[in-house]
DNA sequence: CAAGATTGATTCTTCAATCTTA
DNA sequence: TAAGATTGAAGAATCAATCTTG
C-alpha cells in the first residue's frame, strides 16, 4: 500500500498562490518600477504623491477629505502626503473662505512643470507593469482588477468615493 | 465648428484607471479583508506575521536572509516582523550553531497552533478577495497576477527567489 | 572584504484620540 | 454634537549605515 503525502504539513494552500500574496508582490512590483522611472527622471515623486497632486491638479480647490475620497486614501494619510508636497513647492495649503475647518489645496506653477515633464516616465511606468503580458492579457487583468475592487469597494476600509458616475 | 474637450487638462491618463493605482487599492482592499477576518476570529495576525510564520512552519530552521528571499520581504523587514512573532509567543529566533551571524528560526507550539486555527479564517479572506469575481475569472486574475509577477521579479527590489522548482 | 543581522531615516497605512470650527 | 484636520502609535517597505562574524 502507498501513500503520497504531497505538502502534508501545509495545513493552507501554498502561500505563494493566495490572492494576498500576489496582491501584495503585485502592488510591490508596481511600486519599484514607478520608483524606477521617477529616478531615471530625476525626480523623486512617489505613487502616492503623484496621484495626490494629479487630482488636486484635475480639482482645484479640493478640500482634503475631499481628496481622501477621491484616491481612497485615509484621512491621516492623505496629511502626510500633502505635508511632502507642500514642502516641496507643489502645493499650496489654504484655509477655506467658507469653512475654516477646512484646507482647499491648489498645485502650484511648480507642481503643473513636475507634472508635465514626468507624464512619459508616468507612462512608462505603467507600461513596464503590464509588459509581462500580451496586449490582451494586460486589458484584461485591467478589467478584472477594476471589476474586482469596485465589488469589494464599501468592505474597504477607506472606500473610494465615487467622483465620476 | 466644434471642439470638443474631453479631459482637455488630464495630461496624463485617468489616474484611477492606471495598473499602479489599480494595484494599490487591490492591495489595500486584500490587507482589510484580510484584517476583517482575524479580527472575527479573535487573532491579530497581519497579513506580513502570517505568510512569514506559514514559511518558518514549512521550512524549519531556516535563516532570516532565506525566508526574505522565500516571500519576497527587505531583509530589513524581516527583522521587524520575526520581531513582533517573537514578542507573541509564535517564533523562536535561535543563532546559528554553524554560522553565529546567522539566526536560525522556529515556530513554536503556540505558533503551531495559531495556524491550525485561523485556517479557515484566511481561506475565507481569500475567496473574499475574488469574491466579486466568477470561478473563470478569478482563476484567470490569479494567472494573469503570477504571470506579471514572474515576468517582473528580477525587476523588483526585492525579488523572489525561488524556492521550488 | 563579504555576509547575516540590526538600527536609523523616510514614506505609507490604519486606528484612536485630540483640536478647532460649524 | 458633528465635521475637517492633525497628532500619536503600530505595522510595513525600502535604503543607507553599522555591527558582528566568516
Amino acid at each position: 500500500m502507498i501513500s503520497i503525502h504531497v505538502n502534508a504539513e501545509c495545513a493552507v494552500r501554498d502561500n505563494l498562490e493566495m490572492p494576498g500574496h500576489l496582491a501584495r508582490r503585485f502592488q510591490q512590483i508596481a511600486v519599484s518600477l514607478f520608483h524606477a522611472e521617477m529616478e531615471a527622471a530625476g525626480y523623486d515623486l512617489t505613487p502616492v504623491q503623484f496621484a495626490a497632486l494629479v487630482t488636486i491638479q484635475q480639482n482645484p480647490n479640493v478640500d482634503q477629505i475631499t481628496l481622501a475620497g477621491l484616491i481612497a486614501y485615509d484621512r491621516t494619510t492623505i496629511t502626510g502626503v500633502i505635508d511632502r508636497l507642500t514642502r516641496k513647492g507643489l502645493v499650496v495649503r489654504t484655509v477655506s473662505d467658507t469653512d475654516r475647518r477646512a484646507r482647499t489645496l491648489q498645485i502650484t506653477s511648480e507642481g503643473v512643470s513636475v507634472l508635465r515633464d514626468i507624464e512619459p516616465s508616468v507612462e512608462a511606468a505603467q507600461q513596464a507593469i503590464l509588459s509581462g503580458l500580451s496586449a490582451a492579457e494586460g486589458a484584461e487583468l485591467m478589467r478584472l482588477l477594476v471589476k474586482t475592487i469596485e465589488a469589494l469597494n464599501e468592505r474597504s476600509r477607506v472606500p473610494l468615493k465615487s467622483a465620476r458616475g
